[in-house]
DNA sequence: TAGATTGTTAATCGATTAACAATC
DNA sequence: TAGATTGTTAATCGATTAACAATC
């Protein structure tokens, strides 16, 4: 008998549309953006998949067939047209709005992303901030209000936010991730180093900056010096005694 | 002829060692671990891979082949000793000893990452920070002096420093990946929104937050309302004029 | 021993890349 | 037109999962 999936989580959905959209492609649909902006700066008009995928070291068969699965944008001969396909990149991508998000602890980590100017740039708003510490809350960081954690339902359900940032310990994350699922909230981008659990149709994005640095460790170690792999089970010698 | 590759990056690297470790298995083995230490706290002894895998709803065969590319540290019939394979794991990913990283931008997202507990917690030392900005330069935040950017290659060499993490803008930081590279860095957390171009055997882990604002937007806006696929090319119709 | 679970090989699945007809 | 590049199918590659003999 074949193994029960074990947990709920991410393989095929069942009645998924017909070609799904891999979510590798979606992150490269935002990283082709950003490159498409910068040509556009330097006055280009033109681009083709190849000239794009050279700027990341990808394939220019992987370039056209992430777009196609969104639709024809290019010129058979010519390549793409840089506004027109940065228009439709934003289109796909839904950033033809701003969106409001929201963001769960402001502790130090937290602090910063309310700081940080990269956010508030290109159309996602920091509008309000929820916290647990008493002395924070009914403050306000720059022009964020910052509320208690308690009031999450009832404020985004008003302000309909849909994207919210967790930037709390590990302990209370699955909690606060339950509330913002039950205030409408559809994505999450999780600094918590723990496992979220959340119904299907809700996207987490997991941002655990101490696997990456144990990752970049792993490699350190290798490079240094490979580390010592156990000696492979010594075969049954065929060799008597 | 066969589309040359299109610049230098990930592929599989000419010599190396016969079973290449994927990347996703190294992040992973993070994973088990942060697992392994909560099992730990809660005096449970053993664990079977199916365990391990439940909780993060991945199949109890990667969990055993993860782990086969370093070893064999289960016994058949009972599972995983907790304290023994925590103890490989940490062996294999190189957290036996702590580990000095240096911070370049002390900027919003760089004073959080100073202040930040999960860091200075497991092994990672945040010992030294650069900047631009003169007005920092010269001071400390926290324990942490604050050098000019000039001097990442002295102190860096001094230090033996090998993994960085770079938190400034994405106009500077190929400059600055340039000299953490040539002051012998091989492992870099690369915050600024841009593609550095490393040597091989220098590891970059990028995290942009922005991409991944991105990616949720996407999600969010797909389940708000599909969004409009332009419609497929119009079949050439076999049905005449 | 009987039951359970590993380590590992083979099968499956999905993503990347090559190739090329269509066509600007 | 000749040259270039797309959109798309087929081939390849790599990672995940199923299956099962080994063995605690």
């Amino acid at each position: 008998m074949p193994e029960r999936r074990e947990a709920g989580s991410p393989g095929p959905v069942a009645g998924a549309r017909a070609s799904r959209v891999p979510e590798r492609t979606v992150t490269r649909l935002s990283i082709y953006l950003r490159c498409l902006e910068e040509l556009q700066t330097d006055g280009l008009t033109a681009v083709s998949s190849k000239q794009l995928a050279q700027r990341f070291g990808l394939n220019s068969a992987q370039v056209r067939k992430d777009l196609a699965y969104f639709g024809q944008f290019g010129v058979r001969g010519l390549g793409y047209y840089v506004g027109e396909l940065k228009h439709n990149l934003e289109r796909i991508l839904g950033l033809k709005h701003d969106w409001q998000v929201a963001l769960v602890g402001v502790g130090n980590l937290g602090s910063a992303l309310l700081a940080y100017p990269g956010f508030q740039h290109r159309g996602f708003r920091l509008s309000v901030a929820f916290e647990k510490d008493p002395a924070k809350i009914g403050g306000r960081q720059g022009r964020v209000p910052i509320h208690r954690i308690e009031r999450i339902g009832p404020v985004l359900k008003r302000r309909a936010i849909r994207i919210a940032i967790l930037a709390i310990p590990a302990a209370g994350a699955q909690a606060v991730a339950d509330q913002l699922v039950a205030a409408g909230v559809n994505a999450i981008l999780n600094f918590a180093p723990t496992q979220l659990t959340v119904p299907r149709g809700v996207k987490v994005q997991n941002v655990d900056l101490s696997v990456l640095l144990k990752t970049l460790a792993f490699h350190t170690k290798r490079t240094d010096r490979p580390h010592a792999v156990p000696a492979p089970k010594p075969a049954v010698s065929s060799v008597p005694g």
